[in-house]
DNA sequence: CGTCTTAGTGTGATTGTCACACTAACAAGT
DNA sequence: ACTTGTTAGTGTGACAATCACACTAAGACG
């Protein structure tokens, strides 16, 4: 069967630029493409938008289709549609980006006979299409994004010491914070609330576990809340 | 003659909220639909994308074709495509915003015999399709961009008092700033360069005349600059 | 009990933000 | 020429945020 329509239309994609966090580094996760153009090349999960499905729906069935990732922090970042940005035909793309836990989804299966990588996001190889472009936006975006709003708290653990908060905004901004200062400022945010817990096993002074307020950690990412760190 | 698919393709479309901006008063411009769906409903300007053009180009030349606008301050704002945002068949539109002088456009005839005309962005009537929702994406983007980028600067003439920028920059945030502050801001920006001229012909001591030095307005612009007002 | 490693804490300098009020200049009318 | 009306133009002090910076405390382990 057939669709027909009285003038052109462009595809619709959805593209995804997923961070991986790791202990201390940001990675990006990649698919190997089996097919032209750009076979062999390394590409963004994503896939075409479906008649019938929001464009952040599309986004999480290809992630989760294409990751098995689920329920992530998942955001719009930009709509490329350069004429020429596939070879084939003219296709645009809804380019999302997402935030995950690099350590809950190590060097997973491929769905579908492709391969699935995660690169360092400071040696990622060629991409197709104009997928460096969107990597790039999603990194500016992501940079921008973590100095005013408190995201990617969903990715640490229930509890947790502030060195993994403080190591994982470290990460993303690829710069040191203090110490001192993160705290300051982290707490004076209300949005953690110091348990009466410490860690175990740990071959050093045990350091204290926090969790979030999920409610006041809400209220703040609604608000847009100045979070400087 | 027709064009055929393999799968249901969505249309898409660019929509553009072009504000306004007047003496003291924000508008937005709209124009009248003349057929189903939302017969005579306002909406947004906007249209098709054409097959071998760019979304900007679309929604540039929409911006021309239905207003007369040109060579405007433009910036993608978000994607749109919930399945049942036109009740007819799947569109996704990719909305654009924006920032010209009304004084420029005043009671532009319309085109193509849909009515043309500028509403004050806190009187709006009711929209078509999800264009509400729109406008007050493009709002909030616009309110946002100002308190950290230059912006606007295109829409004064050559040679301006501060009082003009201050008055745009009050009509855009909607809320009353205090002379002193603004100007110490802006003048340490240094992106205006002090005229050896004042205003002439008005009925009170003449303001000295500013002018933008557009080698450093593109520099902030480009860097992101903090620029708070 | 010594050593190793990380936790946890405070201050002072600097900068940005904000609120706030008076005199100066010019035009117009008397 | 003087009075009136209107906007231009200017400085300071309080407060908050940011930043750089170094030592002691706790616990694990041998």
């Amino acid at each position: 069967m057939a669709y027909s329509y009285a003038y052109p239309r462009p595809a619709v994609t959805v593209d995804c630029v997923v961070f991986g966090l790791d202990e201390d580094d940001l990675k990006a996760l990649l698919i190997q493409r089996d097919r032209p153009p750009f076979a062999d090349q390394w590409a963004l999960p994503g896939g075409f938008v479906e008649i019938d499905e929001t464009l952040e729906e599309a986004a999480r069935r290809e992630l989760r289709e294409e990751t098995g990732l689920d329920r992530v922090f998942l955001e719009q970042l930009y709509t490329f549609g350069q004429p020429d940005r596939d070879p084939r035909q003219r296709v645009i793309t809804v380019a999302y980006y997402a935030l995950v836990k690099l350590s809950d989804h190590r060097v997973r299966a491929a769905t579908d006979a492709r391969d699935t990588a995660w690169f360092s996001i400071n040696q990622l190889p060629d991409l197709a299409f104009d997928h460096a472009q969107i990597v790039e936006t999603a990194r500016q975006r992501l940079r921008g994004k973590v100095r005013y709003q408190p995201i990617g708290f969903e990715l640490l653990p229930h509890k947790f010491p502030l060195r993994d908060l403080q190591k994982m905004y470290e990460t993303i901004l690829n710069r040191p914070l203090d110490k001192r200062n993160f705290r300051k400022k982290i707490l004076s945010m209300g949005v953690l609330v110091e348990l009466d817990e410490t860690e175990r096993e740990v071959p050093h002074r045990a350091a204290r576990l926090y969790r979030f307020d999920k409610k006041s950690y809400k209220k703040l990412t609604r608000e847009g809340f100045d979070f400087e760190i």
